[in-house]
RNA sequence: GGUUCGGUAGCUCAGCUGGAUAGAGCGUCAUCCUUCUAAGAUGAGGGCCAUUGGUUCGAAUCCAAUCCGAAUCACCA
């Protein structure tokens, strides 16, 4: 859709030849006219009455003039109200827009495509994932859909945060506790399965502690004694050294993580190109720092420990190898930067995590730049705020974590119901329903953890369930198998459209040719709120063209054919935009 | 204390590259299903856009200060 840009170049062209002026076009505003008055698209001439001293009512006179001649059968009118100039677009445009837009094909690729890295989720291993998490995972991929959607070549990652401390914990309490129990005993969920050993021994530390602290000890002496503490110490060493008992049971119970997060993934429709074990990163970027050395971007203290100096940054000093020789989270991540550049020759990369990390990836891209590593002004923090309860903050140890699994299951069920009690759906098979519930279910929560701005963080409460009324996606999954519903019974067949347009069809068409320009803000901003927005826009306002006009039964034979290839395109367009929120739409429901 | 982010209707949020009377959804109240799916539509009510000052023809939007909240400033990841 060239009209919004057309029209820009046309006003900047206009003052050029007028009154000799450089304009770009990207200077000119051109607005959506307000509903109350004459007009379609409006421009704003303040910008220009200062500039070109001229009074707005003679400026818009003259623009709205050249503007006119130079876009013949497009505007058939102007006016100007209060230093607004406002154009009317031909019905006929509009006519010729629905009927040449394809369904198919309602995004225009961009001109330069580029080589994206998304990296999403990042879970540990000694835990279930949780509503955090879900975010996460929505985000990023919606993220890597939107650039794909706009003509990138993207890849999205995963890096399993599969060692360390907390493993050790999980294990050691496995061990003590466990007397060899596994998920298939238990018929349980590995990640839930692990997680309860965490959980176990957090619990066992908690009462070692107080034992210690009764005993005489101080809190501080009593959280270094804890035997089980020192015993998962141990273990990290152990592993660490490559201890072979350790290693097996640190891949067998990780094995059954992975299963269970296998599932998880596959029901919210995660899915990764590559994924990185931080078992096999972590020693990485040694050897950047060894360069970095060299480069003298680092510089080594007296203990031999090496640090770079951020401070004319704005930032501290920060640590990148410790005095024994061993590497940091920053030197890895460094390391990882690198082996992920050079291994898909990536333009850009995008790490989705959280905004409590805003510093270290501040830190990170500093560093990766100052090494002059490639491509590392495309990396990029896609940071997003914390979900919280009303309560405050998640907190697995006060056990007011909201699981991802339960959480999905429950938005399931609460789409059965809902679904059942409306009965609309009673010729579906039992494998359409439970599909249907899923779409529903899933829809909702997706919906609802990406329509906020992803940099806000935003307040989740359990005790009201999420709405599937209003600004949901079951609003949007509902309109669009309402308009299903509608070609079901006309059929799709579409010829001449006619020659006029009513207000509201005429809305409708240029919503519809917004979505382009959407997609482009949303990859731009790394937003997908915004399309969630557009998306539900474009649905209310279809809802009140149905409600006000037939297409089944319109007055004439090219008002049907009209009104038909505005349900398509509508219906079109609510696909794609929800299919890059990793919303399904279905056919009825 | 430094840095960063946020404060808009009872609640959850849009709007923030300055533009016409600040918008949605939920909740409240009222209307609309013998006519294409009421998970819908229409209307009412609800606001000192945290405060104060500045820039401007024009400020929710930009600047400064203040107040409140969060994150971060780890040889954890």
């Amino acid at each position: 859709m060239q009209l919004i840009q057309n029209l820009k170049q046309a006003t900047a062209d206009a003052i050029q030849s007028i009154y000799q002026v450089q304009i770009k076009s990207e200077q000119v505003l051109v607005n959506a006219t307000k509903p109350e008055i004459e007009g379609d698209y409006t421009i704003v001439l303040f910008a220009f009455v200062k500039q070109l001293g001229k009074s707005p009512d003679e400026l818009g006179n003259a623009l709205g003039e050249a503007v006119m001649a130079k876009m013949p059968g497009t505007i058939t009118a102007f006016n100007i109200v209060k230093g607004f100039l406002n154009f009317t677009i031909s019905d006929q445009f509009w006519l010729d827009y629905i009927q040449a837009t394809d369904a198919n094909k309602l995004v225009t690729p961009t001109a330069n495509p580029k080589k994206i890295m998304v990296e999403y989720s990042s879970p540990n291993t000694n835990k279930p994932l949780h509503l955090g998490h879900l975010r996460n995972n929505f985000l990023g991929w919606s993220i890597a859909e939107i650039l794909k959607l706009q003509g990138n070549d993207v890849v999205k990652t995963c890096i399993v945060n599969d060692r360390g401390i907390h493993i050790c914990k999980s294990m050691i309490a496995w061990q003590l506790f466990a007397s060899g129990a596994t998920p298939e005993s238990t018929n349980m969920k590995g990640d839930h399965f692990v997680g309860d050993y965490y959980v176990k021994y957090n619990d066992a530390y908690k009462a070692e502690m107080e034992t210690l602290i009764a005993g005489g000890m101080t809190k501080e002496i009593a959280e270094q004694e804890a035997p089980i503490q020192k015993a998962a110490q141990a273990m990290l060493l152990k592993w660490e050294q490559g201890d072979a008992e350790t290693m097996d049971l640190w891949k067998r119970m990780n094995e059954w993580v992975y299963a269970g997060f296998d599932v998880t993934y596959k029901k919210i429709g995660s899915d990764f190109f590559k994924t990185y074990y931080e078992s096999n990163t972590y020693l990485l970027g040694k050897d950047l720092v060894d360069q970095g050395l060299s480069k003298k971007v680092f510089y080594q203290k007296e203990d031999s420990s090496v640090w770079i100096d951020l401070t004319s940054e704005g930032l501290d000093e920060k640590i990148v190898r410790r005095k024994d020789g061993t590497s940091v989270y920053i030197t890895q991540d460094i390391g990882l930067a690198e082996l992920k550049q050079k291994e898909f020759n990536t333009d850009a990369s995008i790490y989705v995590v959280g905004d409590e990390q805003n510093y270290h990836f501040k830190v990170l891209k500093l560093i990766c730049q100052k090494l002059q590593l490639p491509a590392s002004d495309g990396i990029y923090h896609l940071s997003y705020g914390m979900v919280e309860l009303p309560t405050g903050k998640m907190k697995s140890r006060e056990g007011t974590v909201v699981d991802a699994d339960d959480l999905v299951d429950g938005m399931i069920q609460i789409a059965k119901e809902k679904t059942e009690s409306l009965g609309k759906v009673d010729d579906f098979t039992a494998a359409q329903l439970e599909k249907l519930y899923d779409t529903i279910g899933l829809g909702a929560l997706k919906f609802f953890l990406l329509r906020v701005d992803p940099k806000k963080k935003m307040i989740f409460n359990p005790e009201e369930s999420i709405d599937f009324h209003g600004f949901t996606g079951p609003f949007i999954q509902y309109t669009h198998a309402r308009i299903k519903s509608i070609l079901r019974k006309t059929g799709t067949t579409v010829k001449q459209v006619g020659t006029s347009l009513l207000p509201l069809e005429k809305a409708l068409a240029m919503q519809l040719a917004n979505f382009s320009a959407e997609v482009n803000e949303a990859a731009e901003a790394l937003d997908p709120s915004k399309l969630a927005i557009y998306a539900f826009n474009l649905a209310k306002l279809f809802n009140s063209f149905y409600a006000e006009l037939s297409i089944a039964n319109a007055e004439s034979e090219d008002k049907k054919n009209l009104r038909i290839q505005l349900g398509i395109l509508t219906a079109a367009t609510l696909k794609q935009a929800m299919q890059v929120l990793g919303i399904e739409v279905p056919e009825q429901m």
